[in-house]
DNA sequence: AGAGACAGACCGACCGGTCTGTCTCTTGCC
DNA sequence: GGCAAGAGACAGACCGGTCGGTCTGTCTCT
């Protein structure tokens, strides 16, 4: 792994803990095993190294959740299989967030603190939202799912367990409430089944 | 208001929008409109104003959440209530809560930096967890709810909801996605009922 | 010899916290 | 009532430490 990746991967690992300002570049520097110049021989500045390290995220999450979705046939378990993805193959990912999911702190953090970087984690807040959504619309349009559903409501809804979920596995580092919430949210959408 | 209320208050707002680490002397000094002087004369540390701003916080959240619970009678009525509240009496504070509810964005900034001030925030969160699930069992005894009913899965869904939807309020400003989310759980929980 | 990769001294800005000084308001003595 | 003495409330200069970022120097590989 070269040098730029490991400061990637360190940071990420960091961020998910610790959050992007309360990083220090020393921080950084002293997990990655390198100095200032090393760093700044690679990027152009801290918010550089945000972006990349964002970038990175994505690519995870998209490994570890979107995972298999496409094996599957009705739109109705894509969004089981995606709830079962974020419980089983994300959150639990600690080799690269060890603090639990990395959106959520960052999100959290700078959202009132510095728009334009919280912008950026926001827009996956929404894709993952609306593709939740569009999922729910096609399990009504195939006769799937209960006719008369706000589903909008629901992907809200669900999106919103998800966060919460994150947020009390980031808080507790035990795998229990996750998976209580978690399961009950499945329960949910099972029921949401036309019968 | 003293000086010292206006410290607390002012760092409450602050704490909410940036968190407690971002958060520097000198905004909370230019807010309540005073100096080092003036803080040092009635905090002993900016971690002593940690504890204080708590207090007050949970003094709040209690006035907002818990109103009107004891009009109540039914146990399934008053976790209905409770949601209302959290919607609409709660999260829309933002005379107090700007940037959201303060707890989390407390307990993400700290879980993994200061743990034994992030402890003093979970233990609220372990409260309102149990005191859902206590409502729900008591629903379940009193035959309001269906029997064989996994109250603690459930609790920790609600929870890990309203966790969820404090995290998008807190990075939309809006009340769309709030209100959407926070009725479909208090639909859901309409579901339970032995009907 | 030249270029890229990295180490680490150095910079100004800002952090939480201390300390001294000033101003005001209460208290006790005549 | 007049007034000195003391105490609490607050302002702001100042401190050591840490922040992100720059710059120079060195070492290696072409």
């Amino acid at each position: 792994m070269s040098l730029k990746e490991r400061i990637v991967h360190e940071s990420l690992k960091l961020f998910s803990l610790k959050g992007f300002s309360s990083t220090s570049l020393h921080d950084i520097l002293q997990a990655a095993g390198t100095s200032k110049g090393g760093f700044y021989n690679h990027f152009r500045s801290k918010e550089d190294l945000f972006y990349a390290v964002l970038d990175e995220a994505r690519k995870i999450w998209r490994e570890r959740n979107l995972d298999g979705l496409d094996q599957v046939e009705k739109p109705v378990d894509k969004v089981r299989k995606l709830l079962e993805n974020f419980r089983d193959r994300y959150l639990k990912d600690s080799e690269n967030f060890p603090g639990g999911c990395v959106f959520i702190t960052l999100s959290v953090e700078l959202n009132d603190q510095s728009p334009h970087l919280s912008k950026e984690i926001d827009k996956g807040f929404h894709g993952l939202k609306n593709m939740i959504r569009r999922l729910l619309d096609e399990g009504v349009r195939a006769d799937e799912l209960k006719k008369d559903l706000r589903t909008g409501d629901i992907a809200e809804m669900l999106f919103a367990g998800m966060l919460g979920a994150s947020v009390i596995f980031g808080a507790e580092k035990s795998w229990e409430s996750l998976d209580r919430s978690m399961n009950a949210l499945i329960d949910y959408v099972e029921d949401l089944r036309l019968k």
